[in-house]
DNA sequence: CTGTTAGCGCCTTCAA
DNA sequence: TTGAAGGCGCTAACAG
């Protein structure tokens, strides 16, 4: 392994022309006479030759890659987004670098100033500090900080006075959708489970669960809000606790992402508690891995992916920092009976 | 955004020393008197001085840069793996460029080759082309050139004859561990449900299922295995399968990996078939995620991590280019009932 | 312990 | 359309 390099020098040499003729053939940014294009470019398979795109980075001042930060790459949800974005960043020629921060705030840091120092392009966040409805103020002024530097993408969270781009999907909208389907099965009460008031998202459905069901002239009852971490264990205990402090229970329940829904079905099949309607939210693969298919609400994920790299290259006139998608309601067998009207 | 970059250059005036130092300081890696060491560090706080990894780089030729090729980072084994290999990675100081092939051999290709310019101090291969049988032999040549000029580095795969590194678990064993423990449940009718032979883990599982049938004196029923894609679709429409060709069943099923074992359990339970006793295999959240829990095999993710980093890094003298870890059975729910004797 | 000074490999004016 | 040459920011001998 690990010869000398072979450099744009020796391709040089060999096609006995400039060092910058062959960095405009790779380039392919000026123009080369068609001979000596084809010249060089023999040369350069004969040595199979692949340009240090460092040094390339280091005197173009552009690194063609982005930092990509989220908590825990395993979660489908963040898995799902990073999949598109970094397809679309593949497309222009962009590599990706991925970390988890584990949602510790030093690792975080770490690694924001890990990828300041690769000049990174761009860092895009997802998950994690970003959905603090009351982010700590020194976090914040570090990511002012970081904003001088670099751009930065916030993906489903946005924190209020940094300069960045935000791209989320309407979670208000997601939760009318889904309110909107159960009322047509004949549902009337309802549940909201998992989440934290203190988390964005979280903060953003619980309005429009309540509102919506104002709006429609039903009961929304605080009780039947349960609070609890974004995994199935915590859907499993969120339920247990709901039913432990209720007498009179919704009949269908909204979980705040897929896996505390998929919790509560494990939790519900376990004991013999009436069978309630369940619905996730995230439209991730885990719906369908569930039994039954869950019911939930989708982000576009592609055009998230396509929006970030957008924002990133600046192919699109952006001319609000802050992009707002549609979610789609996605249909599956957790709601498929509608329910007695004598319930 | 972006005014001029401050540099090694601007410290070292500022600090009254030569860039010679302000270099070491950074590095750590020479001698340098506290007194000028505090001193450089306050100008470099001052300044809120990130050094430019990619000059660094340049220089001392050297990226602390890994890259990581997988078909799909949705795929809960391969999440799981990359956050071991990234989470061991940033230990030692290393950033990972995560790339998704899709399965699709020329954005293999060009990805190898975009990391081959970035040049990654390795490169990561988990799952895809390193796992067929009978590589095209265009793709190991290609392979090879690339083991050439940088260190490779495969998970769960091997590719004979191409010089690199390989991790991996030892999936007979797994197989052994989990008939075993079905065995002893009062199972003596197997099916291995998934896969194709022309996957080196497939392949792998299927002869240790077969020979540890034969040690065990138990039937090796040929129509009891069927081949399918990983993912839990075809779980389902393996079942059916199973189902539509045999007359005698078998009572006990191993799934190729948890995703196909869901989509067996879902099947399963959507059908009035009889009810299989169904395991996984990877250990990845889904086997939670299931209803019931799935018995699975493990795989000891975080040694996984460990190890690649090991190699690369060269912190461990790697006798042979080839570490087997062993697998572990997780006993969980879908396996808790034993079997009537009289079935 | 510290400073000087070549590079690292490529891009990009500036001239020709 | 091409070549010459300085520079990107940092490292690593080599001297002192």
């Amino acid at each position: 392994m690990d010869k000398k390099e072979i450099t744009i020098y020796d391709i040089a040499k060999k096609a006995e022309v400039s060092t910058a003729t062959v960095s405009r053939v790779i380039a392919g940014n000026y123009p080369v006479s068609k001979k000596t294009r084809e010249k060089v470019l023999k040369v350069i398979e004969l040595y199979d030759f692949h340009p240090n795109a460092l040094a390339r980075s280091l005197s173009s001042n552009k690194a063609n890659v982005i930092g990509f930060i989220t908590p825990d790459i395993r979660n489908p949800f963040f898995s799902q987004i990073f999949l598109e974005v970094e397809r679309h960043a593949h497309k222009v020629g962009y590599s990706v670098m991925l970390c988890n921060s584990e949602n510790n705030r030093d690792l975080e840091s770490k690694y924001i100033r890990m990828l300041l120092e690769q000049r990174t392009e761009a860092i895009v966040l997802l998950g994690g500090l970003i959905n603090d409805v009351n982010p700590e103020s020194d976090r914040v002024s570090e990511l002012n900080q970081i904003a001088k530097k670099t751009k930065l993408v916030m993906i489903n969270g946005k924190i209020k006075g940094i300069d960045c781009f935000s791209i989320q999907t309407d979670e208000g909208k997601g939760i009318e959708l889904v309110l909107d389907h159960l009322i047509e099965q004949g549902h009337t009460k309802f549940g909201l489970i998992g989440g934290f008031k203190s988390i964005t998202t979280t903060a953003a459905k619980l309005y429009a669960f309540k509102s919506t069901l104002e709006k429609r002239g039903l009961l929304f009852n605080p009780n039947w809000v349960i609070s609890s971490h974004f995994d199935i264990e915590s859907g499993q205990e969120a339920l247990k606790k709901l039913v432990k402090n209720n007498e009179d229970l919704p009949t269908a329940l909204i979980g705040i992402n897929d896996m505390v829904a998929i919790g509560m079905l494990k939790e519900n099949f376990k004991t013999n508690l009436p069978p309630f309607t369940i619905v996730g939210y995230d439209n991730t693969q885990l719906s369908i891995a569930s039994n039954p298919e869950l019911t939930t609400v989708g982000h576009p994920y592609e055009e998230i992916g396509e929006k970030v790299i957008d924002v990133i290259v600046g192919n699109e006139i952006v001319s609000t920092d802050e992009i707002i998608l549609e979610p789609k309601l996605i249909i599956r067998e957790s709601t498929l009976h509608k329910v007695d009207l004598k319930d």
